[in-house]
DNA sequence: CCGCTCATGTAACTGGTTACATGATTTA
DNA sequence: TAAATCATGTAACCAGTTACATGAGCGG
């Protein structure tokens, strides 16, 4: 035993697999280039060689599949699979995955007092706008997922509590950078 | 002009060079390694090799620094640093910067099915336990940062506001997955 | 039949990681 | 002065990225 522990991507790899059965490497393409928030791109340079390298440590088996002229090869999970699948998932889930997730609008915001406070404004301004949009499309996704399994929708309904507290700090950072302009000593 | 645009690593550290004056690669180091949620390691090896690029780039200029026997380097921001900075801040804030960051445990949720109803009951208390615990580390970092500038304190409290609602969430996931369980057709 | 998109891949690069090495400084 | 840890670095590795290549299927 003693395997080399799966990285985030190849945990959601078999996730899929699991969840979807037996799947082509441009389906699974396809679950990240249509995800609203695309933490991998999802390109053919990342799933095809860790489908590969899934093969080689038996987690994963191909077949050959056919459809007309094109061929291309079916994955699908092992027992060896399901197993560090569910592993993977845990218990036990490791700090990290627990803590708060980092997030680059955060340490943006940590250093707005390096913009003058035309420019703040107006950033604070474009995220705001665009965070409601995105907001939308969540929801949007959230209200699709209706039909979906249980945990589909609970993972959903994540997405959307968290993007709604995003927009409400937003709000409050917009505030307090508003009256930061008021006083007299301000920008740096 | 047209430079390669700076990793979100290096924007973090010329804002850290912009915030604390010129420093030695191991004080931002520290920063990194001391950060109550590291989405960075902070390794030498990750700094160094970035500090020699930003010099080699002209964004920062280095100075030898001796305490005592020992020899190291002092960096600080240049005129371009500083202006690359900025603009690295923004606006415009692209797109997935603003959208909601990528969330392990968040995908594991949606898996959550792929587990017998004992373990995920499991994972469940426990993720809720620690979450809880992370949530009390991130309410101290909040109280201690008081004293900082406003944007460094807005920065901790959306940490705050997020770690809340991961909580709230986790303890609708957890009463969900209850019900699930309390119905006869559950399990896989 | 021409061009567009679908589907399957490969290759080069890169921004990080862990692990290791080394000498200075502090502490027991 | 021996052990710990501080501070500075280097080297090998690696999981992703972008960019490119190629042929199938299909719509005009």
């Amino acid at each position: 035993m003693a395997e080399r522990k799966l990285s985030e991507l190849e945990g959601c790899v078999l996730g899929l697999l699991w969840e979807k059965g037996p799947s082509t490497p441009y389906a699974v393409r396809q679950v990240f280039l249509k995800s609203p928030s695309p933490q991998w791109s999802g390109s053919s340079g990342a799933i095809y060689p860790l489908l590969e390298r899934l093969e080689r440590r038996k987690l994963v088996r191909s077949k050959a599949h056919a459809t007309g002229q094109r061929q291309g090869t079916l994955f699908s999970l092992t027992a060896a699979g399901t197993s560090a699948f569910r592993a993977w998932l845990g218990p036990p889930v490791p700090e990290w995955v627990i803590g708060i997730p980092p997030d680059p609008l955060r340490t943006r915001v940590n250093f707005l007092g390096a913009l003058p406070a035309v420019k703040r404004a107006k950033l604070l301004r474009a995220a705001r706008k665009d965070a409601e949009r995105h907001l939308h499309l969540i929801e949007e996704d959230c209200r699709r997922r209706q039909s979906q399994g249980a945990y589909e929708r609970l993972m959903a309904r994540g997405a959307l509590l968290m993007m709604q507290t995003r927009c409400e700090w937003l709000r409050e950072v917009a505030e307090a950078a508003r009256e930061q302009a008021m006083r007299p000593s301000a920008g740096r």
